[in-house]
DNA sequence: GCGACAG
DNA sequence: ATCTTGTCGC
């Protein structure tokens, strides 16, 4: 599939220039896909000044294996909490473009709208391939909230600046809950209910996982190609 | 001013 | 993200 590039910042003052400009270019409309048919993950592994990004995509029905595909690389940006996009999206995208078929929803690693600027990772790729994507984060970054209930399928308001910017929800009875965030094209009632439907079994999105293993597959290869 | 901070 | 043993539970 064509993806467009990600530009290439010097500094994080032009990362956060970038950010801003492209922000007015997302779709916030929604519904989007609701139980996708061809859902893809992607996925990032770091070694020393080396990486691996790697996508895969699965059927939304079966979660089966589609198609998947790998980038080795370079950290293009150094990590800065808020400009995660620049440190993953050119090798993310190189991957992407070695894709021969085109997925439905694009589930990433970390946040969408929940960000300092409305424009984290997920919303970054989505302007990029123009399709839809949502983000799903494991760790707080920002936003407020309250614990949802213990049950799958709980949730709760993920709350900045009085405004609501993602779902605090529970992919399994009695575990960690994940952070929801939309991206692009995609509303929050729609991508929760879909990484429900990616989460069977796992607190994690079969997608993610699938991309998180193929990720640090591709990295050992990249380190013994290197050494 | 200080600390916190997706991956 | 990554460095890391054993251990509890499905």
């Amino acid at each position: 599939m064509k993806v467009c590039s990600i530009a290439a910042p010097a500094t994080a003052e032009e990362a956060e220039a970038i950010q801003d400009a492209l922000r007015p270019r997302l779709d916030l409309t929604g519904p989007g896909p609701r139980d996708p048919a061809l859902v893809a993950g992607v996925d990032v592994a770091y070694a020393d000044d080396l990486l691996a990004a790697a996508v895969v995509v699965l059927d939304g029905t079966t979660l089966d294996v589609v198609e998947q595909v790998t980038a080795p690389g370079r950290p293009a940006f150094g990590y800065v909490p808020g400009l995660l996009a620049f440190r993953e999206l050119p090798s993310l995208v190189e991957a992407l473009e070695r894709l021969t078929v085109t997925p439905d929803l694009i589930v990433c690693d970390g946040y969408g709208l929940a960000h300092p600027r409305r424009f984290g990772l997920a919303c970054h790729l989505g302007v990029l391939t123009g399709l839809p994507t949502i983000g799903v984060g494991k760790t707080a970054f920002v936003g407020s909230f309250e614990p949802p209930g213990r049950d799958r399928g709980s949730w709760s308001d993920l709350l900045l600046d009085g405004q609501v910017v993602g779902r605090v929800l529970r992919t399994r009875d009695d575990v960690k809950p994940v952070f929801v965030s939309v991206g692009h094209r995609v509303d929050l009632e729609t991508a929760c209910h879909d990484v429900l439907a990616l989460t069977p079994r796992h607190r994690l999105p079969e997608t993610t996982r699938a991309a998180d293993r193929l990720s640090r597959s591709a990295l050992k290869a990249a380190l013994a190609a290197s050494a």
